[in-house]
Formats: C-alpha cells, sequence, structure tokens
DNA sequence: TGTACATCAGTGAACGCGCGTTCACTGATGTAC
DNA sequence: TGTACATCAGTGAACGCGCGTTCACTGATGTAC
C-alpha cells in the first residue's frame, strides 16, 4: 500500500501506461480493503507513487476508474468461462463452467462483490454518464450466454431434461450468484457439504 | 430529508424515544439513496431535526446505528416469513415463504443489499466490536430455519423428495437471495418468465 | 547539424467540503427533605 | 407547601482529517525548419 518513490516517468507516446497502473492499483487497493470507498483517487495515487492530479490526465474522475475496474474485470471473468469449457462431454463442461465460475468469486472476493454490487444502481455512476444503462445491463450478459450455451449442449446431448435453456440458464446463474455472493460476505457460514451439487444438477435439470 | 424543526424534547425517562427515531431515519435516509455511506451521524440527525453530538447518548458511534438497523431489519424479515407459513398444505406454505422472502427484499431493496451486503465482513465492524462473529453468523438463520422447517414439511408430506431438507433448505435459500440481490442491484436485467418457480421447484425437488 | 518550439507526462500548493467526534454547556423536570 | 439539588435530554462551537478537484506550473523530449 505504501508508494514505491522508484516510479519514473513513462516516454513520450505511453502515457497510457499510467492508466493500466491506476486500474490495477484501484484493483489491489478494492482486494486488500474490501471497501469501494477505499479506492480514492488519493489512494490510488499514493500506491503508484505519483501526485493525485495526475489521474485527471486519464480518468474523468473517480467514478470513471471504478468503471474501468468494473468493465475489466467483467472481461477476464468471461474469459476465465470460456477458458473452462474444454471438455468434450457436455455434463463435465458445464461443471466446469460453474467451477470455474465460483472460483474467480473466491479468488476476488470483493471484486465480485463490486461487480455484482450495484454500483450501477447507484443513481450517481449512471447520472453523471459514467456508463450508461445499456452498457450497465451488458456488463455479465457474456457470462451468462457461456452458461446457456452450454446448457443447451446438454440438452442437445439428451443430458439435462431443461424444456428452456436460456430461461434455465438464468436459474442457475442465480444459484450460482448467491453462492458465490454469500461466500464473499460472510466467513462463518455452515455450508452443507456438496452444496455445489444440490444447485447445479437440479437446475440445470441434469439426469443422473 | 429536511429537518422537522417541530421536534420538541422527549419527556423524562423516555429519552431511549430518540433511539427508535434514530434507527428509523437511519433506514429512511438508506432506502431512499440506496448508499450506506450516505447514512451518516449529520444526515440522521438534520433528517431527525436535532444536534449531531445528541446520537452519542444512545450510539457509540456511527457503525452502531448501522448494526441496530440490520438487526432490526432481520427480525421483521424473519417475522414476515413467518406470517407467510400459514397454509395448510405444505407446497403452498413453501411458496407462500419464498413468495414473502422476495417481496421482502423488492419492498426495501437498499436495506435487502446492506443485510446481506457483507457489512459484517467489512474488518471495521466486527474489529470495532460492534458486532461478534457470533451475532454476525446468527443473523438470516431464522429466516433459513423457517425455509427449512416448511421444506421437511414437503418432505414428510411426500410433496419433496428431497433426501437433506436442511441442505436443501441453504441451496433453495441460495437461489432465492442471487434472485432478490440481483432484483435490488439491477434495474434492466430481462428476466425469463416464472424465473422464480425455476428456481423453488427444483432446489426443493417438489413432486408434480 | 543546430536550434526554436510544440507537445507531452506529470507536479505542488491550495480550495472548500462534509465528516466523526470531543467538550463544556443549558435548561427543564422530577425528588428528597 | 416550599426549595435546593440531582438527573436527564439535548445543544453549539470547535477540532482535525481526508477527500475531490482546480490551477498554474515544470521539465523532458520529439519535430520542423
Amino acid at each position: 500500500m505504501t508508494a514505491t518513490e522508484s516510479r519514473s516517468r513513462n516516454p513520450r507516446g505511453e502515457g497510457s501506461r499510467l492508466r493500466a497502473d491506476i486500474v490495477a492499483a484501484a484493483a489491489s487497493i478494492l482486494d486488500e480493503t474490501g471497501d469501494e470507498q477505499a479506492v480514492t483517487l488519493r489512494a490510488v495515487a499514493r500506491q503508484i507513487g505519483i501526485a493525485a492530479p495526475s489521474i485527471y490526465r486519464h480518468f474523468a474522475d473517480r467514478q470513471a476508474i471504478l468503471v474501468a475496474l468494473v468493465g475489466e474485470a467483467f472481461a477476464e471473468f468471461e474469459q476465465r468461462l470460456r477458458d473452462a469449457a474444454v471438455a468434450e462431454d457436455p455434463v463435465v463442461r458445464l461443471r466446469a463452467v460453474c467451477d470455474a465460475y465460483l472460483e474467480y468469486a473466491r479468488s476476488r472476493p470483493q471484486r465480485y462483490r463490486v461487480m455484482f454490487g450495484g454500483l450501477w444502481s447507484a443513481p450517481d455512476a449512471v447520472a453523471a454518464e459514467a456508463m450508461t444503462p445499456d452498457a450497465a445491463a451488458e456488463l455479465g450478459q457474456g457470462a451468462l450466454r457461456v452458461i446457456a450455451g452450454t446448457l443447451q449442449d446438454c440438452v442437445t446431448a439428451g443430458r439435462s431434461t431443461s424444456d428452456d435453456p436460456l430461461a434455465d440458464a438464468v436459474a442457475l446463474w442465480l444459484g450460482l450468484h448467491g453462492l458465490a455472493h454469500q461466500r464473499a460476505v460472510s466467513h462463518a457460514f455452515p455450508w452443507p457439504p456438496a452444496i455445489v451439487d444440490r444447485l447445479v444438477i437440479p437446475l440445470a435439470h441434469l439426469t443422473p
């Protein structure tokens, strides 16, 4: 969290490197403190070792940093799901996607919380045009499409009895989200054994 | 949000009325702004029409107000679920409990978000002894017990094939929580029809 | 090859703000004698 | 019945703090001529 002090100015034309550093610092502060309010311009600047006003060259305001952070996080998240969907067997593939989903949330609980935490429902963000309602609605849809596609494959292969894979993908996602979110939030919850199976198998209508 | 100004001092021995007013004001600020950071001592004091330091007679600090607010909210929440569990038929009863759960979250989305939002996972709250880890873990367990009891009744009546009603109650709760939380957070999500059925029926293993 | 100049990345000081909290206090009201 | 006093509910001014943001700036580096 302390400034590195060793930072030297970027060469000309590569000033946008600082932009990446800012987003990375914001992510690291968020992961460490677990509090999006702790991601202040000054905290970010301290961590990188720059003066706070330097941020304005790259972001319009504080909110814009968080918007960029969440955008990148969703892209990485979706990629993890895609990378997990490799097995031949569609049921194995679906289970791997679900595990990747939960593993992402477990490895970055605070980031997950903010991604799905309604940063966007706050009047501020949208009103300040940091993010359009359309863009906000699109976030996470990519991840949902991965789940829906894999579930569709299970149905096609006769391994799921879902009568509406798209709708059931939403239900399955809600179950995963409930678990991921509750895990991110509570350290002491007494989870029953095989809780993931108890969500995935019925929600995906997998046949034995 | 503006001060009433008409408030007059409580009679002797009933100073604790102000305590209730403080919690109510905090709840109203939270519901209106959707931001727990907006629940400041000064905002609460403004809303009630008192001076900010008057709060210290009733609460040790800012965090204590939020702890009291969440405690009351959970008690009310649990009562709603109990009140909903009246039907003779256990499946109807279970469905009514689930509907009451979702209705509570829909009517008080911001309060729901904070209740389950990990106010407690933040180092601050527990470290500041505003709340013990045990007390934090107990929150929401009452609501879970209502769901588990009703699901058990469904099994006993031969209307659910769950092999472990307590574990499946957790799974069902996670599904409800995922839906309630996502609804609280996103205004624009394209919900498929009958999403509640798609969660409750499979997670509770209800038989047709 | 030299030089004036434009561009770029980033700085340091300062602003006004709302906040949590502390402090010594005020003034009404009940109670002991 | 009167009165001194303790208790109680709440106040007003002030503190130091970290914040987002603005402003005029610095100094290195590439480029046009």
